[in-house]
DNA sequence: CCTGTTCTTGCGCGTTTTTGCATGTACGGT
DNA sequence: ACCGTACATGCAAAAACGCGCAAGAACAGG
């Protein structure tokens, strides 16, 4: 039995019968547990399934997950979206990310303010609804409904037609040295492409992602302008980051 | 039963029935309703779920969805969406509408239905992203509030790159010689669009709608393959409008 | 063909997580 | 106010886990 096939046979098995618990596959294929455990573990790496306890779920759950994520903003994430809902001026345009971060900025965002909003979220366009003076404009492309928003070749070339004073973009690692970086290289473009159409970019990271990392990198420090967290000043990835010259926005 | 796998079967539940009762769960599922009550606390403590004596609720009404929220749907409403819901074959292609009966439609897809989904409405998008097997197609553009949908040059261009089976259209005025019509021109514009990348296209059209006209156009008859309503057969604009030769689907 | 290296795999071992049960406490209906 | 039920907590057994290690296979280079 290849490695490679066993863990197409993971894969497959994940697909066919919605979960995977790693012992009943050991002894069904007559390996080791270890190896399915490991299997289980770089999969889980790539994104490709998601790890639990006894063995393995596919990916989509977190999609229910998000559902249910967003009723909840984190008290972190809602101070760092009211810091960086202000930055945001009146008659001004802003370009805003997916993600549970951005959701809340959307929320944070006064009522009536008039400000133009481009958004490749549905979730975000749908919270700036009810917001009468934002003008909004949504971006088009194939949804991934692993964060909610559309990515891919359409929604960049979407993207290559607007242009913004600030762009506030999500991530899931702040790192001094790797720069910022997300899970998945399509959305890693797509940010790309958000950022290099704003004047500015910001970007939102509440504290548990300082000085994590992910496979994909987005931007490198020198195309940022600032970052927002609510980490404290003299956390030592916010002095880092100080230090190459990033001005740290922090909420207390 | 994985663990991981229980808590996502007490969060389907939650979301499905309204709410959860850690006895019933315990001997449905053959496990001990301290786990149960284990589980409770901790989706409670993410904040998934409201914790109350006896069981769980959603956290809010809003979440709890589908059940409760398809009953504030109108009954005509979620009628016409359910037939027409049941035009969308597996993997096939559904060009969707805005509006409130066409979020009644994405709401009314079985959640495990395999097929591609375009729209230019961010809030059916959203409405769609916990369809794990659907893939979504999103249509930008500027965003005319009033009816939540991308619309203008930007998006009628988008259109043009996408073609489909079957396009389901909401429209506002339903009359046997005026047509098909709609309060808004750009509106008008961008459903016209919409139903012509797709192979059929059937009217969504709750009774109300029956007999009366708008200012804008969208279609005429000849255009279209069926109207989808809960009036009914025997009523007399329905009646009409099978004269004319349009296909009738009547949902009692 | 031989050798050194790298990668994979299974196993042992200590640690962590889960789970059902027992106990005492808090709650809600009657 | 009383009684049954639900609850939290502590506990011990079992399962799952991660890590390090060593044997073996695959591989690259001389």
């Amino acid at each position: 039995m290849l490695a490679a096939e066993r863990r197409d046979h993971l894969l497959g098995l994940l697909a066919r019968e919605g979960k995977i618990v790693a012992k009943d596959v050991a002894a069904g294929l007559g390996i080791s547990e270890d190896s399915v455990r490991r299997d289980l573990r770089d999969l889980a790496a790539e994104g490709l399934c998601q790890r639990v306890y006894g063995g393995a779920l596919p990916v989509s759950p977190a999609v229910a997950g998000y559902a249910a994520r967003q009723a909840v903003a984190p008290d972190g994430k809602r101070k760092v979206a009211s810091v960086a809902a202000g930055l945001v001026r009146p008659g001004g345009a802003l370009i805003l990310d997916g993600g549970t971060t951005a959701l809340a900025v959307a929320r944070a965002l006064p009522q009536d303010l008039a400000c133009t909003v481009i958004t490749h979220s549905p979730t975000v366009a749908a919270a700036l609804l009810d917001h009468p003076q934002a003008e909004l404009f949504l971006l088009g492309g194939r949804i991934f409904k692993h964060s909610a928003v559309a990515c891919g070749a359409a929604a960049v070339e979407a993207a290559q037609n607007v242009s913004a004073d600030l762009c506030l973009l999500g991530v899931t690692g702040v790192h001094p040295e790797a720069g910022l970086t997300t899970a998945d290289s399509e959305e890693a473009a797509m940010k790309r492409a958000l950022s290099e159409r704003a004047a500015d970019t910001y970007i939102l990271a509440s504290s548990e992602k300082l000085g994590t990392a992910s496979r994909f990198r987005v931007l490198p420090w020198e195309k940022v302008s600032g970052l927002i967290t609510d980490a404290a000043r003299d956390d030592a990835v916010v002095e880092q980051i100080n230090a190459i010259g990033v001005e740290v926005l922090t909420a207390g």
